[in-house]
DNA sequence: TTGTAAAACTAATGCTTATTAGTTTTTTGT
DNA sequence: ACAAAAAACTAATAAGCATTAGTTTTACAA
């Protein structure tokens, strides 16, 4: 009998989650079966569970871990001593980073959290709910100093976040123009429209 | 044997299509089970064959229903004596109404497409790049005619498509606000941004 | 080199799936 | 009322799924 116990074993752990992530985008969770991920291993399907505890669990690491590096930069903001729309300029940067520098685990994240099993998904729901409502803080803060104009701070975050969620679009044809260049373009026209 | 044409028999076939948008945005093309949508219908799963050509099509049918709807009101605003602000907002308004008033087909249309078989699936990615090819072109229109900043018109239909997609999120947790109001913002959000 | 733990393998389990076949009931047109 | 078509049903098929059990190979420490 082969139970092992999840140990210090770091690495092939990580190549699991790593190709999991992949496939999840690729063909959704559901449809991505253990085979093709141990395929993808390099290794049969029972393998696997040497490595990790199920498939569930790989849904779970994957969406946490990228929930968790957003609010740690939420956190961060937060306590930085910069006008608001200065803050909210950096989330938005981070968020487009992200995207770019994560994409197979943000992409799940945003895709396939609802196939999280509870308590996971009510975990994950609320603390995407707090993210937001922190952000939706952040905006009103920046409207009461006459920063930003006189919006619906509901709405501004609804469409910020939703823009930079679309980058997974230019991932997939990635275009003719630097991210950087498309970074500064989706910034300004968040910020600032894009009407003279 | 019951071997039966597609005939004239809308009635059924719609309850049926219909019933599907939504058990595809709730679990998932993948995750949704032939038996759970027979029972949302009210008949056994075998039945639905009687009606439908299997789950696929129904796929097929919400994708194509949904991309038709989209390019058809683009041939009308190529036609409108508008100006090109006027004519991006009209469809920046329709993108809006058509997420809250068909919610469910576009939700799925936008999130399922990738399980579609071929050749439906490259049909539908082509319809799509057209699409965002020929929306383009009027940002660069507007561009050129100095009613939009010299911006990077790629970056710009990109972010305007996938905040207007973002409005999925406020169809789940409804909020205190009316459709019009958010309609307005968002497309003033989009336009003029929200800095002072 | 030898003992031990880690990690691979094969085989099997039990469940779910979409779909077809064949039959029976219901509806509809005359 | 009667015949034909439509649409429901039950039963069966064949494939795929995640996961477990048990065994064997590999890697490493002494």
């Amino acid at each position: 009998m082969a139970k092992i116990k999840p140990g210090k074993n770091a690495s092939k752990k990580d190549v699991i989650n790593q190709k999991a992530a992949v496939l999840f985008r690729e063909k959704g969770f559901s449809s991505a079966s253990m085979r093709e991920l141990a395929e993808a291993v390099g290794v049969e399907a029972p393998s696997l569970y040497n490595h990790i505890g199920g498939k569930s669990e790989l849904l779970q690491e994957i969406c946490f871990k990228v929930a968790n590096a957003f609010t740690s930069y939420l956190d961060t903001t937060e306590n930085m001593e910069e006008s608001f729309a200065a803050r909210v300029e950096h989330i938005i940067r981070f968020h487009i980073r992200m995207m770019l520098d994560h994409f197979d685990e943000v992409y799940v994240a945003n895709h396939e959290w609802k196939h999280l099993k509870e308590p996971y998904l009510s975990n994950f729901l609320i603390q995407r709910r707090g993210y937001e409502k922190r952000l939706i803080g952040l905006l009103e803060g920046g409207i009461a100093a006459k920063e930003f104009k006189q919006t619906n701070p509901y709405v501004a975050v609804l469409t910020i976040l939703s823009a930079v969620r679309g980058l997974e679009f230019w991932q997939q044809h990635k275009k003719n123009i630097s991210s950087r260049e498309l970074e500064d373009d989706m910034v300004n026209h968040l910020l600032k429209g894009i009407t003279k």
